[in-house]
DNA sequence: CTAAAAGTTTGCAGTGACTGCAACTTAGTG
DNA sequence: CACTAAGTTGCAGTCACTGCAAACTTTTAG
């Protein structure tokens, strides 16, 4: 049950995620103080902290997704579905999920954009959940948990999806999203095709 | 030339980097203060700061080669050869400067894998190297120098190197650096090759 | 309705990373 | 031996971040 409290937290959290993307938008984040975004928020310094490890994990976000993860639900995709297919359809519900948020994001990814320093951050975040879908991807192809291929597999369709992104974002979300992770992956299986030929 | 001062400064700066190191790995890194570190290396903790930008800048060095870098020796591979061979030439030279400084990268991997706020930062600095690599990958393979596969392509190369590393880190130096990184670059062409199949 | 319990916000005091500046010391140069 | 350029250091200051305990608010139970 949702109760008072928690939306008032969810909605104190929401302020300083957005007072802290907005300062940091207008002034570059080292010109923002933790102290400015509580201010902003009408929150004292101490409890941003409260809600948030870092001043960057404000800008960033934390990726957690209510339903079913990534993982699971390319574990639900038939097994006889190709991968590359069955990542497109697990990945879906999450790229719905940043064009439903979209202002939010095309100002993250601004903001990211124009702070470099934050980028480690967004990898990381990414990266967490790439380990986690190796696991799943691993075990769709019938190979160990560890196995390299499966990481590479899901690096690469992290830095797919990433690139898409920052793609949509430099468009201004003019761009459809969809269409450019779809791209992403379809250029992708094209050119290591390509490179297949090549390299025989 | 090379002059004595010169060389101070080199070995002032692998005292504080080789301090920063054992430290981390003794203690954990937040257990360590900058200040401790400068005193291990004995100078004050201003002149830390002249040499690293952040404490972590310490333990991750700066992957500064000093001859050509892994970009221009792709670009000085005859265009023939197939992509995968061609950077595992490229990158051999750096493959083996890790063996050369051997003790330090162990512990440094240690040090990274025992403390995972790190991470962000190494993956941050293959990063750079991989953006410049996917320029000259994507002028061997006569692309735009933005192309989408071209950055696909470093990123997975940049992985598959770090994985290499990872997985020679945990084999504390036994296994064969780089036959870890040809089995890393064999199974990914592999592993591509039968998604392939299955996706067609 | 009320009092205790449970959860949240805040202030305070402290640690430690990092910076700019100016004084000081030392190495290279003619 | 000056003279200059480069490197080192101390100092004062800002700001991120933490633990603790007091104050406050919502929920729960009697």
């Amino acid at each position: 049950m949702l109760t008072r409290r928690d939306r008032k937290k969810q909605q104190t959290k929401a302020a300083l995620m957005s007072a802290a993307l907005r300062l940091a938008d207008e002034r570059g984040l080292d010109h923002v103080t933790v102290e400015e975004i509580s201010e902003a928020a009408d929150v004292s310094p101490r409890t941003f902290f409260n809600y948030f490890a870092t001043k960057d994990d404000a800008i960033i976000g934390e990726q957690i997704a209510d339903g079913p993860s990534v993982c699971d639900r390319l574990l639900a995709v038939p097994a006889e579905v190709p991968l590359i297919p069955a990542m497109l359809e697990a990945l879906a519900p999450e790229i719905q999920q940043f064009q439903a948020d979209r202002e939010i994001w095309l100002l993250r990814m601004r903001v990211i954009k124009n702070n470099p320093s934050l980028l480690p951050l967004l990898v990381a975040r990414g990266g967490i959940a790439e380990r986690e879908s190796a696991g799943a991807i691993a075990t769709r192809l019938g190979l160990p948990a560890d196995d390299y291929f499966a990481l590479l597999a899901a690096t690469l369709t992290g830095t797919a999806v990433r690139a898409a992104m920052m793609r949509w974002a430099d468009s201004e979300g003019h761009d459809d999203l969809p269409q450019l992770v779809r791209e992403a992956f379809g250029v992708l299986a094209e050119g290591l095709n390509t490179q297949r030929k090549k390299g025989d």
